[in-house]
DNA sequence: GCTTGTTAGATTGTCGACAATCTGCTTGTC
DNA sequence: GACAAGCAGATTGTCGACAATCTAACAAGC
């Protein structure tokens, strides 16, 4: 009999779902910046009572894309030019370190997936389906990380690339043309082929990943933009 | 008239008070790791509603230091050696960049910190008072990630403290004899009144603070130890 | 005119009760 | 005795209603 390996369960609570919901909701940029979430009308449009939904945003005040203010209302988190920045420095570091990590563990299992994650990139890129674009770069980049076999980097990897998800997809929002990018990311690929483990930190350290300039005066333009209801 | 600044009013909201409760709880070592957390009880302990409790179990589980599986219960995570070596490795990481982030950043008021938080572990040392010496500890390495003026950095930092603290406090309860530690954090904090940055950076990069070998015999003794109730 | 007190409405925080699910035991069958 | 089915108790997930708090509009006083 082959051997199977089953995955774990889905989770079947109603507080789960709702924070898939929303955290899609945030990450693609459907819900903006500083809006406010009022609790009664998105537990109405979800049919679902409200302990659900609380309990459902409490993660993700927790997870960092959402804000609290007792008795005022959660807001979704303003992004400010700094935050942009400060996020994308402590990246490089981390990807230096995940680089080192995985390098010893890089096996054919790792390049079958590096090859197949980089496809999918390519092909959202001709799609033009820019959401998708975002998620799979992220995914490519992500796989250093989950070969890195450490738990807590890993962790943190995945709370910062929500917030660069998000900031990513709110600036494609507003430059409403056809992103460019033909393949920025064949040369990263190649690297974590190769045998120099420098070359990629090095690469990791110094590359910009999909116009950062560009997204960093994008996020300068709205600052101090006023909430909205 | 003297200019006064006055710091954010303090949550009023039961939630967050449950959440410092409980927090405080399980990084003492108080709620033992793998220890399953019952709702109806605690929030009888309590005298509060079971609403505002699980929302605050819900942001413990987003910070790490709880586990949820649904339906079953919430638990006091489990320490494996693995996690500590993890967050251990990661820490030292994080450790070199906030450095070079504080460095220029460096001020009298920086200086004076230093001193100040190195006195309140050598009183907590005197006194023999365990915790306390765990807590200062990290306030006075927390001092350049607070300098570092990252705030995604301060906030990675912080989630990963929390469980450092969790770890040495199970540490520091599990042998009941007195601490040792004299000053093992002079060296530490002459360098970073310094000039040499990178020697600075070595040094946490290398230097082990609070007995790691010996707190990882000790995880490692606890490795399998089944779940309590 | 400007500030201060009041009030109504809306929204968040909390509560107690009910529904869904799990666990362990008992019972019946072979 | 071993095993599966089913039941009872306990616990978590969800709901609808009430209490506490905030916001904004308006009135009163200087």
């Amino acid at each position: 009999m082959a051997k199977l390996d089953f995955g774990p369960i889905a989770d079947t609570t109603r507080r789960a779902e709702i924070v898939a919901l929303l955290r899609r909701a945030i990450l693609t940029g459907q819900l903006e910046p500083g809006q406010k979430l009022n609790e009664l009308r998105i537990s109405e449009q979800m049919r679902v009572s409200r302990a659900p939904l609380r309990e459902a945003m409490r993660e993700l005040v927790q997870e960092g894309i959402l804000t609290s203010i007792p008795y005022a209302g959660t807001f979704v988190i303003d992004v400010t030019a700094k935050d942009i920045i400060d996020a994308y420095s402590l990246n490089k570091v981390l990807d230096e370190f995940a680089i080192e990590l995985a390098w010893p563990q890089r096996d054919p299992r790792f390049f079958d997936e590096l090859d197949r994650r980089h496809e999918a990139v390519k092909q959202a890129t001709r799609a033009v389906d820019t959401t998708r674009q975002i998620e799979t770069a992220l995914q490519l980049h992500g796989l250093i990380y989950e070969w890195a076999d450490n738990s807590v980097l890993l962790e943190t990897w995945q709370r910062l690339t929500s917030r660069l998800q998000m900031y990513f997809a709110l600036h494609q929002r507003a430059r409403n043309e056809p992103v460019p990018a033909e393949d920025v990311h064949e040369t990263y690929v190649a690297l974590l082929k190769g045998t120099d483990m420098r070359a990629a930190q090095r690469h990791a350290r110094e590359h910009i990943d999909l116009d950062f300039e560009e997204l960093l005066a994008y996020a300068r333009g709205l600052e101090k933009r006023p909430s909205k209801n």
